[in-house]
DNA sequence: GCGACAG
DNA sequence: ATCTTGTCGC
């Protein structure tokens, strides 16, 4: 699909403050969403050492439950987590997933706060800018803001930061979902919208799609590693042969740094010798 | 200075 | 977000 606006925020913190407060100026509060049928739901996972971002984009049809899209991206993770500045690390990834996207989704599902935000402009806003599509936040856990306890009675409590009612807390069975408007959506429709949402949602769904991405990759890598261990036993049993001790062979294997960086630390003796012995 | 802090 | 196994409960 098309994006509207690529919009990316300094990295620098003061001035992205600034921008955060300039951009917030331009969400639109008000419901532009009717009789969505197609729903877009985008989360991110990372790789273990945080150097492989794993980016899904599922567009749901909400009238019959099925799966009518999904687009995927994977890549370096454009900046750290930092609290209150979550865009930086999300936002470009999501935009090149939204990109590959063909539908035009009539709803967003975010992974991530809209309102719910110290300058009320968290990732959800920050998407539905960019997207210009009506957008709800859908947290898992709170960024900023208090509510009163939810109980079986009331399911549904609102959240409130400064004075301001920025969104509303939701218990569905067990877990708690923080829903907020990222843009051209009301809190009262973002509310019954993902209260009545049937599961697995879009964003389920996005998120199962990033830890097959996670496993897929984390498989692969495995492999290398496995194929690299076969070539190097390979050579030490090579040098084995011509006569060296398992001391000699070791500093030898470390000699060669392409060998000792796929292996991922130092050649000993003793590793050497079980990996000999056992073939 | 301390604690809180979406993913 | 990731690191991680079994275990308790329906
Ligand atoms: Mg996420």
């Amino acid at each position: 699909m098309e994006i509207k606006e690529y919009l990316l925020m300094p990295e620098e913190t003061e001035q992205a403050i600034l921008w955060q407060e300039q951009h917030a100026q331009k969400v639109i509060h008000e419901n532009h969403a009717q009789n969505p049928r197609l729903v877009a739901g985008a989360d991110v996972s990372y790789g273990k050492h945080g150097e492989k971002a794993f980016s899904s984009v599922v567009v749901v049809d909400i009238s019959s439950g099925e799966v009518v899209e999904k687009a995927t991206w994977v890549g370096k993770p454009p900046h750290n987590y930092k609290p209150g500045f979550f865009a930086l690390r999300e936002v470009p990834c999501l935009l090149k997933t939204f990109e590959k996207l063909q539908t035009t989704p009539d709803v967003v599902l975010i992974d991530g706060n809209g309102l719910i935000h110290k300058r009320r402009f968290g990732l959800a806003c920050h998407m539905g800018l960019c997207l210009d599509i009506p957008t709800i936040g859908c947290a898992k856990s709170l960024l900023v803001g208090n509510h009163k306890p939810l109980s079986k009675k009331a399911p549904i409590a609102p959240v409130s930061h400064m004075g301001d009612e920025i969104g509303i807390a939701m218990r569905k069975n067990r877990e708690v979902t923080y829903v907020s408007v990222g843009h051209k959506v009301d809190l009262e429709f973002a509310k019954n919208f993902v209260f009545d949402l049937p599961v697995p949602t879009a964003i389920d769904h996005a998120h199962n799609s990033c830890s097959e991405l996670f496993k897929k990759d984390q498989q692969l890598q495995e492999n290398e590693k496995d194929k690299n261990k076969v070539q190097i036993i390979a050579t030490a049993k090579d040098l084995k042969s011509q006569g060296l001790s398992y001391a000699d062979v070791a500093k030898e294997l470390n000699n060669y740094k392409d060998l000792r960086a796929m292996y991922g630390k130092k050649f000993t003796p003793r590793k050497i010798r079980n990996w000999l012995e056992q073939k």
